[in-house]
DNA sequence: GTCTATACGAGGATAGAC
DNA sequence: GTCTATCCTCGTATAGAC
């Protein structure tokens, strides 16, 4: 998660003067912790102020001291998300090696950013089209920066022979991005299911499906057992 | 799609008596592709009712006539997408042949319902949840039918070694499903691509991610051709 | 069948007291 | 910083005219 620290920053049309003491950033956090969850759960447009004010416990009125609308709300979240999901290619590229180890290592590092903020990514998964004007096309422009990451990753594993090239790359990018995010339908941190096993199914579900087809059968026993790397 | 006829089967709590004249269906069939243009764009909350009448060209309070209340607009919209489903699931196992060719299948019925009814599928996706009481309830039973007959159709293709064994079915049929359904997110009717096409990649690549991995290169050529079946 | 008119509540946002 | 009070708009739903 990005630091706290970062939360405040409301970019556009966010111009309200307000303190920047850590105790009123504290606060500000966790409004916005709260409206994701509300958010999350009632989706945007069904969710009042007044509930996210409530869950922090205090009166719809006050929220107005932090946060300039309900819309600003909603920016601030989907901002945190794309400010994680930047951090997430920087890791990647980082890990180095093949474009296959840097896609297994993306989809580890996308569901480990998806776990730790579940609330804050359905918000962004759902609600997104709620934004309005430059807010929107800002959104819309860090989002086109992660899928062009992911298409040139692609790419890049096909000229190298690791991925089939008769695939075609953007909708390669568009299978595997949406494919990684569905799993904020369905994943409860409190279940038991753990990541790494998680994280496992999916890299090998993302690579075979890159991979060429072949004719052959499958080779592997019956015994189910590690993941060979 | 489902024949108009079956469009006005209100379902629990769908009581209020109306004339079944041809005439009266075929105006709630417009009313109903209405809401689902509506609340595709906007978002079930955030769209009135207001908007979806006039777009069929009438005054709120008219429309009433036909529906008893929105939420029975979003009830019936996510009933048809069901009733689709169950017809998909048929079809799959009509086609026959191993797991594989039916997994083929299933990859490409879905889709062709998908594309045929894309408002439709936009909002079942994500609306549905707005649902409440019996309704939801129905829809959340409708909607495990079809996850059931997903992880069946994975087991069985392991069994018999088509698929690879160490994956978790649960997990496959989450992954397959969300994978398929996530197509509504981008797929335009308009668009330069064709359906042919696309189940192609997509059918490769849910085949392909179910496969055992294996540590072998990409044997296939740098020139893109047809997908051999 | 569709319209006009309206009841009624919910919700976003602001002003000013403390 | 938070609360109280309030404004005002919008949206669902109904009643009754035509």
């Amino acid at each position: 998660m990005t630091d706290a620290a970062e939360v405040g920053a409301s970019g556009p049309a966010g111009t309200r003067s307000r303190p920047m003491t850590s105790r009123f950033r504290q606060r500000e956090k966790e409004i916005l912790d709260a409206a994701a969850e509300v958010f999350a759960r009632k989706g945007y447009s069904a969710a009042s102020v007044e509930d996210v004010a409530s869950v922090v416990g205090m009166l719809k009125g006050s929220l107005y001291y932090y946060v300039d609308s309900k819309e600003d709300l909603l920016y601030r979240l989907t901002k945190v998300i794309h400010q994680d999901a930047l951090e997430t290619l920087e890791a990647t590229t980082a890990v180095g090696g093949t474009a296959e180890d840097r896609m297994r290592a993306l989809v580890r590092l996308h569901f480990e950013k998806l776990a730790a903020n579940i609330a804050y990514t359905r918000v962004f998964y759902h609600e997104f089209r709620h934004l309005t004007g430059e807010r929107y096309v800002e959104i819309v422009s860090l989002r086109e920066t992660y899928e062009r990451y992911v298409v040139a990753l692609v790419e890049e594993g096909q000229a190298k022979g690791a991925f089939c090239r008769r695939r075609d790359p953007h909708v390669v990018m568009l299978a595997v991005l949406t494919l990684l995010n569905s799993v904020q339908q369905w994943y409860r941190p409190d279940g038991e299911a753990d990541m790494g096993h998680l994280t496992d199914e999916y890299a090998a579900f993302v690579v075979g499906g890159l991979r060429c087809p072949r004719a052959t059968r499958c080779t592997c026993g019956s015994q189910p057992k590690e993941e060979p790397r």
